[in-house]
DNA sequence: TTGAAAGCGCTAACAG
DNA sequence: CTGTTAGCGCTTTCAA
């Protein structure tokens, strides 16, 4: 059987009122041992609020929406176990959605969420979310009426994010190899209108350029992140018996070409030095541990929540941006050219 | 501006109720043309139904509660990822906990969703789960009130579940490595009360037993499911000259073995062959493929999803369960004994 | 120090 | 065919 506050009123001779105030802790000159004969009923009873009541009523869920593109990416699955993790400790709850990676899937799961009342949200975007229109997506913000926050993104639009110096990440990325003796480094980038993917591309051009070495257009191949793209793209990287080391960016598609060259009985580790991005875990047990590019997720979520919540407290935060720095993760990919 | 029925009421020159019934698409003799109307206005107000007032009113969140032990385990997170998708299709939301393997975890999860409101609950069940007082478990079932479904595990309780078979898995994993000529066959075991992990223990020693060769206790090792007891397993087995060939309960034990081996150099899949249990995807990118039990997370999803709207639409469902026959994926860890 | 009553946004009898 | 009204369970202002 299920208890409300009126049961323990009733079976503690007082008005509903003094229950709601007890319960809650409110400031009240109610006698300390009514307080506790009132918490003791409630206990008994297995009092559980009613929490859709509690919304009606306060306007808060103590619900947070987090929506992801794709929870089978390892780099989100740490996040959303992090983020779930930190939420329930400060009280809140996760309302969750793989988004699918597409926008649509984002829309939808940002008004369901606000519908359902929560009192924030946590948005990872998908790569499909910046090619959307600008000004669909800042009506689509305001209008939800409660603060959202962008995760491992940036923009230029009035948002809160917080993300990774990716820039600065593939800097570091391209020196690595070429201190190591590379100069022919092939770059797999995903969709340009992700922006980190652009900052990416970005930072391996720097890079190159910083140690006078030319950007060749054909050394740069197109993937989405997936896995699966990595996988198509292997037998068109093959195909350049200049290369020596590729940089791709994201450690997935470097397991996309993993495979594919298993699958082929190519020794891929032998034949080029790679660094990827995300230092996801599995990066440690394949064949040869992969360098790569950490992205502190832990520290990001964090960051972002942190954010999060000093906007549902009302503090009148005003937008506003973190940019976190990366760490280069030193493992067995990558060797001096021969 | 959020606007609710009562402005579209306002707008339209018409009753709340008239609203209603309309935007909820019921029964009515409201003319065709006031029922486009009134959508239409919605429409341009963006109308979003506030749930907590829906819920109040009518008991139903068409919210439904995941809890899963370690959205890290990448069986879990595949799962995760099925269930969200399928319950949006069918309309419903998810309210999602990481229990962190614990009892407590799991506990509170179900008395927070059922606190807010949710129309069911699909569980999978930690480790710790089975430890519990039985009655107390019973206790919390029956108090929450909705249906509760258990994946990927059994028991005797008044509950329903779905499993895979998992004996007859380890049976076949077994017969797989003897008909590779190998008998001396270490075996790495999760936590007896887990019921799956007894299972499958089960499972290869009747898979000995068929094959006449003798169990012997000194070749089991006992791991917890995560990869790094795998990976502080290591040494031990290492130190069996006679074993041949390993079966784990799961790939991520696997995998902290094979963590463990590269970290010391030790050729690990020269030394022995494998089979692992899961199917999960990193599988196929690690050294060499690891052959392995497949349980198809999809239809187990599928089938318990079908399982908790049955009973939420009310048909008086018994308590049922239902048992997956689990699939031998050949991959390359797998080999003759020399 | 405690209680009555209005209200949160929506649903569902019941009346008209 | 459409509107009135009484809740759903809880919070909070105001009064006692």
């Amino acid at each position: 059987m299920k208890y409300g506050m009126k049961d323990i009123a009733k079976r503690a001779n007082v008005s509903l009122t003094t229950v709601s105030l007890v319960l809650n802790n409110k400031e009240s000159r109610i006698s300390t041992q009514k307080k506790q004969e009132i918490k003791q009923i409630a206990k008994e009873m297995n009092y559980q609020p009613n929490s859709a009541a509690v919304l009606l009523s306060k306007q808060i869920s103590y619900n947070i929406g987090l929506i992801v593109p794709d929870i089978t990416n390892p780099f989100f699955t740490e996040l959303t176990q992090f983020i779930n993790r930190k939420l329930r400790e400060n009280g809140y709850f996760t309302l969750f959605v793989d988004s699918g990676n597409s926008y649509l899937g984002e829309k939808q799961a940002i008004q369901n969420m606000i519908s359902r009342g929560v009192d924030g949200i946590l948005l990872v975007p998908s790569s499909e979310f910046f090619s959307a229109d600008q000004d669909e997506v800042e009506q689509l913000f305001k209008s939800a009426g409660k603060p959202i926050i962008l995760l491992n993104a940036s923009t230029d639009m009035d948002i809160s994010y917080v993300n990774f110096n990716n820039v600065e990440g593939a800097v570091m990325a391209t020196q690595e190899l070429v201190d190591h003796g590379h100069r022919k480094i092939a770059f797999i980038k995903g969709k340009d209108h992700l922006v980190n993917a652009h900052e990416r591309y970005q930072g391996y051009q720097d890079g190159l350029r910083k140690n006078h070495i030319p950007f060749e257009q054909n050394l740069v191949f197109e993937g989405d992140y997936s896995s699966e793209s990595g996988y198509h793209l292997a037998p068109q990287i093959l195909k350049h018996p200049e290369i020596t080391a590729i940089l791709s960016s994201n450690d997935l598609m470097l397991f996309g070409l993993i495979k594919w060259s298993k699958e082929q009985g190519v020794d891929i580790f032998n034949r080029f030095s790679m660094v990827g991005f995300d230092n996801t875990p599995y990066t440690e047990i394949i064949e040869v541990p992969l360098t790569t590019i950490d992205q502190d997720a832990d520290k990001m979520s964090a960051d972002a929540i942190k954010m999060l919540l000093r906007k549902i407290k009302g503090k009148r935060d005003v937008t506003r941006q973190i940019v976190i720095k990366p760490k280069l993760i030193r493992r067995k990919s990558v060797k001096f050219i021969k």
